[in-house]
RNA sequence: GGAGAGAUGCUCGAGUGGUUGAAGAGGCACGCCUGGAAAGCGUGUAUACCCCAAAAGGGUAUCGCGGGUUCGAAUCCCGCUCUCUCCGCCA
């Protein structure tokens, strides 16, 4: 969420930045301004009766030490009276405390400045294409096909044990997932990420931590009787290691990297696009998660994004990236760049990865900060990005590389998959 | 799952109702000493919020979390969470 602060010192500022989201914050932060108000009002005055009363409290210790007895019972019961009235004041305080924090994580973080005007996925602008989009023959066939004409992916059996969106790898698909994790992997270590491998399974608090607690519920799977949430993304427990930590500045920038299953209720979308791998409830992803100083984080950005292209472009990829804009961003993000691949039988770009900085939007409701080299504490930069995203580029490998003898396997993969064509 | 013990600052650790934000030790930072270092000596070393234009300064809260008793709670009472030990079960 943003900051007090910011709201209240440039509420002008604020609302003229999140017109870009189609955000009207006007109404809103006027709430937002007049309830912090009433919250620091309530506070002055009860700080100052509890400093009396603290007062008073010494010194009736000291009268009865001393034998005044009926001095300390009039300090007695001036205390009773004040504590009447620190009740109200105590209530007022905490009911607009809790009014501004219900306040502020209703108003999305501000675009960066470089994020396109724009109100839907058609308005992002492409920043970037490389590879090529390959000549198919006759009769080439969308992944489902591929994969059941291969034995890859059994989608009826998943139906069956667990659901739709929950498919069944077998034997070359298998080996191409278990390869793909460990490419992914090895990748991103080289690249300076250590790698986590964080529980799959999370607490209130963490899905509070990185935003997922309270709007987006309904999108992860919940088990009632401990109270624990299936994570959507490793981001989730990743990020929040961070969470409560106030690091050195010569501890930045931080670089996580962790695979993990990833478990998405999807309430809502239907039709086509979730055929086969477009969409599932379970899926494999490795993610990554920087921690930044504000002056450093999109000279981290850009690496990541960097970063990012580099692994499509060794798996001979079509892709391009997209500048989101305003309309198509995250509550969270200040700026997000999507990668897409191509697929050549859907004839469709599939979106593989977003990489995103939240600046310190993230960090404030994680409290995590940082000591600059003057010893003051301040909030991080967060950023992460999938590095990648398994059932899409599988989708991708798999159309894009089929021939009439079978599905070529990338050259930088081959060594993690040990085989080269899928037949 | 059963029984017991415990949770204090960066760390260890003292503290069972009255200047305790918290002794002491260690660590760390700075200064002195030194040719340099070690040792030694000195000083400093939590976070959030509020008041103040800011700085200086002042105030409030925080000893796992939440509530209660009391004029006053780290200290007493209740609930919760977590950790450890033993037993059981077990990949």
């Amino acid at each position: 969420m943003l900051t007090l602060k910011v709201i209240t010192e440039q509420p002008e500022e604020v609302i003229r930045r999140l017109a870009k989201k189609h955000f009207d914050a006007r109404e809103i932060i006027a709430k937002v301004i007049d309830a912090d108000k009433v919250r620091r009002n309530s506070q002055t005055t009860l700080d100052a009766n509890l400093a009396e009363l603290n007062q008073l409290s010494k010194s009736i210790g000291m009268l009865m030490k001393e034998g005044k007895k009926e001095e300390a019972e009039a300090a007695r019961a001036r205390v009773a009276e004040m504590k009447e009235a620190n009740k109200t004041l105590e209530e007022a305080k905490a009911t607009s405390e809790q009014e501004v924090q219900n306040l502020l994580v209703l108003i999305p973080n501000l675009p960066h400045d470089s994020v396109p005007e724009g109100r839907v996925a058609e308005d992002n602008v492409i920043e970037k294409t490389g590879g090529v989009i390959p000549e198919l023959y006759d009769g080439a066939m969308p992944h489902w096909e591929l994969a059941k004409k291969y034995d890859l992916i059994d989608f009826e059996l998943g139906v069956k044990i667990t659901g739709a969106g929950f498919p069944v790898y077998k034997g070359y698909g298998c080996r191409l997932q278990r390869a793909l994790i460990n490419f992914f992997l090895d990748n991103a270590r080289e690249a300076g990420y250590l790698e986590i491998q964080p529980p799959y399974v999370v607490n209130a608090d963490s899905g509070y931590g990185t935003g997922q607690l309270p709007d987006k519920e309904g999108q992860m799977y919940y088990a009632p009787a401990d109270d624990l949430y299936l994570i959507p993304t490793a981001e989730v427990p990743v990020t929040n290691i961070y969470r409560d930590v106030i690091l050195n500045e010569a501890e930045l920038p931080v670089k996580n990297t962790a695979y993990s299953a990833c478990f998405r209720r999807e309430a809502g979308s239907y039709g086509k696009d979730v055929r086969g791998l477009n969409r599932l409830h379970q899926f494999d992803k490795v993610e990554i998660v920087r921690i930044d100083t504000p002056e450093h984080s999109y000279e981290s950005l850009k690496e990541m994004v960097d970063y990012v292209q580099s692994l499509v472009d060794k798996l001979e990829l079509p892709w391009r990236i997209l500048r989101l804009c305003g309309g198509d961003m995250s509550f969270t993000s200040a700026l997000t760049f999507d990668f897409e691949v191509y697929s050549k039988a859907q004839e469709r770009w599939l979106e593989v990865s977003s990489v995103s900085n939240f600046e310190s939007y993230q960090a404030n409701r994680l409290k995590c900060r940082y000591r600059d080299e003057n010893k003051k504490i301040q909030l991080v930069h967060t950023l992460n990005g999938s590095a990648l995203a398994l059932p899409r580029i599988v989708a991708a490998l798999l159309e894009n590389n089929q021939t009439p003898d079978g599905i070529r396997i990338p050259r930088t993969l081959i060594p993690y998959t040990g085989f080269d064509m899928i037949r």
